[in-house]
DNA sequence: GCGAATTTGTGCGTATGTATT
DNA sequence: TAATACATACGCACAAATTCG
């Protein structure tokens, strides 16, 4: 495998990078197994060191490898860490809430107008949903989940019966997840919510709507969610 | 100037970026203007041009400065350019607000023990403070800054008088502005703010609690802000 | 516990491509 | 068009961390 002979307008260690991305996404680099070492991959792909580790970098930087001086690089493992969770609730005193996850319903159909809209559907294609209630000392965050299949290569929307988590379902069907945007405001609890969360209509909620995107871009789900502010905090590191 | 031979346990395009940090912060280096060429610079500082550019790299992860091919690198002007703001409040269709700020009232004094703990000061060193009301349509954020006036060579807590920018005031004093941490709750409005941001008491207001750092982490102020959210998002992107 | 082998990190030098001025 | 600046790519040597016999 050489990249060096092909007809191919971007640089070289782009092409390395995509490459790569490419095999672990396929599931030939398997999540926690060791690549390569450098000097071998360099050859095996027909590029210098320097090129190849320039490539690395940037899977470095996208959270698909770490690399660990004197023994390897390593395929990281989105599904088994529990950081790959775009999470951005925490208890009071700024912890992770140790919250459980009860699974009201789940169904799949077309998408609605407004799933094709934010998920950028060409049609309206499958879409997976799924309403869920996370529980830390009591109900505190209803979320209704719209998920596009389409996406997934091989999902099976009728196979959605537990929460999942977006890590090990990309993990599961070849898609490599990026960065998500999410958006807050405060909304007052409708009948239905209230009951859910068990609070008296009116409460003041925050609403929290977020788009997951693939790391080409591409929205992979959208999730709207209402959360009760007692015991909980909202937290962002902003970098410019 | 050479930095081959210091006896250092630091990586040498470590103390490159470093070297160049310190002289954008000193302002030996202004900003906009653009820094010698590579092959210049690396030849001054007695180094290999791929250590100097290792170096650049970092200084441009971190905001500092900006490369563009054929043209020059340049030291990034953070008080020109508005996006150093770390503002994630929209309007809400995501659009940057057009707001103007009042300047309510100015202070300063020895740090509260609050002020003490959130700013990380080891004595009730002078604390810089200032209560302001940013309008767009009407009140919609009134915010109480705690600014660790210590850390700012030379800052004059009495000329603080109007509503200031981080950036600009960083740039002045030699500081380089680095991430900031911001949690998010929601809070009824007190009596004294609901007045200025002429809602009913007890109005649902999204509380922002905010601490902005130095490169080196170090905290440079801490600001409390009540934003009534009717016309109003928070809006962050997730990275992972 | 030590040392050898392995692997990534750092540093140098050089040549050529590409965008800007 | 020519000169200049950053970007890409190659190759080599050694340092530092890890692994394993």
């Amino acid at each position: 495998m050489s990249f060096a002979k092909k007809i191919s307008t971007r640089a070289l260690y782009i092409q390395v990078r995509d490459h790569l991305a490419q095999q672990i996404a396929r599931g030939v680099l398997k999540p926690g197994t060791p690549l390569p070492s450098e000097l071998e991959l360099a050859d095996q792909l027909g590029v210098s060191l320097g090129t190849l580790r320039k490539g690395l970098e940037a899977l470095e930087n996208e959270r698909l490898i770490t690399r660990r001086q004197g023994s390897g690089t390593y395929v990281r493992d989105h599904a088994a860490d529990m950081r790959f969770t775009f999470d951005n609730l925490r208890t009071k005193d700024g912890a992770a809430i140790p919250f459980t996850v009860e699974f009201v319903s789940a169904g799949s159909g077309p998408a609605s107008a407004e799933e094709q809209e934010r998920l950028q559907l060409e049609a309206p294609e499958a879409v997976a949903r799924c309403l869920q209630v996370r529980h830390h000392e009591g109900p505190f965050l209803l979320e209704q989940i719209s998920l596009a299949a389409s996406r997934f290569a091989g999902f099976d929307c009728t196979k959605l019966t537990n929460p999942y988590r977006i890590a090990v379902l990309a993990q599961e069907h070849g898609v490599l997840v990026g960065t998500a945007s999410e958006s807050a405001e405060i909304a007052r609890a409708s009948r239905e919510v209230a009951a859910r969360l068990e609070v008296d209509p009116e409460t003041p909620l925050l609403r929290l709507d977020r788009i997951i995107y693939s790391l080409g871009r591409v929205p992979l789900e959208w999730r709207v969610g209402y959360c009760r502010m007692n015991a909980v905090k909202y937290v962002t590191t902003l970098r410019n």
